[in-house]
RNA sequence: GCCCAGAUAGCUCAGUCGGUAGAGCAGAGGACUGAAAAUCCUCGUGUCGAUGGUUCGAUUCCGUCUCUGGGCA
């Protein structure tokens, strides 16, 4: 069968087309393709569904991870094909939803299958990057692996540090890396994407910010500093914590932190439409309705592609 | 009413010793194979408040007016 995958920009409304999908046909189980709804404790800031809804339909890779606990696209891989085949051997269907573009990459594309690398090493190029400066390691990288060095920019540590930790800890390029241990994609996928007019997105954006503010988002944020989690911890890299635990530190008017969370809402939204515009094989839908439709055929078996 | 300071890009402001202007933010476009809600790249023409004057030439100097702050009555 080809897999249902639908996705769309922070704030489109993609979760609640899938869970009415799944609640109205009752045969689904939604694996979720978010980098930060894995986290325990993250739930208002990442806009989690409730337990309530969990129970209503099976929801997967949601609260599977400790805040301080790293996840990753490849693990995402890994861990959304097994569960991909479980499903399927319950009867079941799977539907993956989420707005995290490379997780979703990750499958219907695929990404090459890493062997284990000594996390020492990343460690190490970390403390190096703070000693000598981005220059110096993108320099190195330049002289090992000049192909993928001149396809990034030399001030950019995430990448030039990831492609250098390949070097090191598989002895050879990136670049070689990915033809080695290339791994196609193991499922047929059919991508939807919810698109929404600029506008409208923003408007939403700013309205939930003030919305999940008054939830108690601050709370939440404060209950995690208080369990000995902090801003370094992977998972406060979710837009909103790191804002709000400085809130909580060194205060501020709330106002302009919302503000502010909201800013970096839109910007994340607006790198998520650059993504998804220039996808291949995607379906946008600008109907809602239509796309919610659409999935119900296909979870019934009366339609194979969105 | 008088005095002073402003009036320049959507916002905050810089600048032009007179040759029609530039930063930050906002905004837009883009990249992105194990940090991706991350990380990174590119993009700035606007009656320089209005109107007279001086000048080859004024947004820049001078006068008047309008508006906005602040001060004095």
């Amino acid at each position: 069968m080809i897999i249902p995958i639908i996705t769309g920009p922070t704030s489109s409304g993609k979760s609640s087309i899938v869970y009415n999908a799944g609640f109205l046909t009752n045969k689904v189980e939604i694996i979720s393709a978010d980098a930060f709804q894995v986290y325990k404790g993250l739930d208002i800031g990442t806009a989690k569904i409730t337990k309530q809804e969990m129970q209503n339909v099976p929801h997967h890779l949601i609260d599977i991870l400790n805040p301080d606990e790293c996840y990753s696209a490849g693990m995402f891989r890994e861990h959304a094909e097994k569960l991909i085949e479980d499903i399927l051997n319950r009867g079941k269907i799977p539907v993956i939803a989420g707005g995290t573009g490379l997780y979703i990459k990750s499958l219907t594309e695929g990404i090459f299958d890493c062997p284990e690398i000594d996390e020492n090493i990343r460690k190490d190029l970390q403390i190096r990057l703070e000693k000598q400066g981005i220059e110096e390691l993108y320099n190195e990288l330049k002289k090992v692996d000049i192909e993928y060095a001149e396809k990034i920019s030399s001030n950019d540590p995430v990448r030039t540090v990831r492609a250098l930790e390949v070097y090191y800890g598989l002895g050879i390029t990136f670049t070689q890396a990915h033809k080695i241990y290339n791994k196609p994609p193991k499922y047929s996928y059919t991508v939807g994407v919810l698109w929404i007019d600029r506008k409208k997105l923003y408007e939403n954006i700013n309205e939930r910010t003030s919305v999940m503010w008054n939830m108690g988002w601050v709370d939440e944020v404060q209950d995690l500093l208080n369990k000995g989690y902090n801003i370094k911890c992977p998972s406060f890299r979710a837009i909103g914590y790191k804002l709000i635990a400085d809130f909580l530190m060194h205060g501020g008017k709330s106002h302009e932190v919302i503000n502010q969370i909201a800013k970096e809402t839109r910007h994340f939204a607006k790198r998520q439409l650059t993504w998804f515009r220039h996808r291949e094989n995607v379906i946008m839908y600008e109907d809602k309705d239509k796309l919610e439709n659409n999935l119900i055929e296909i979870i019934n078996g009366h339609r194979s592609r969105l």
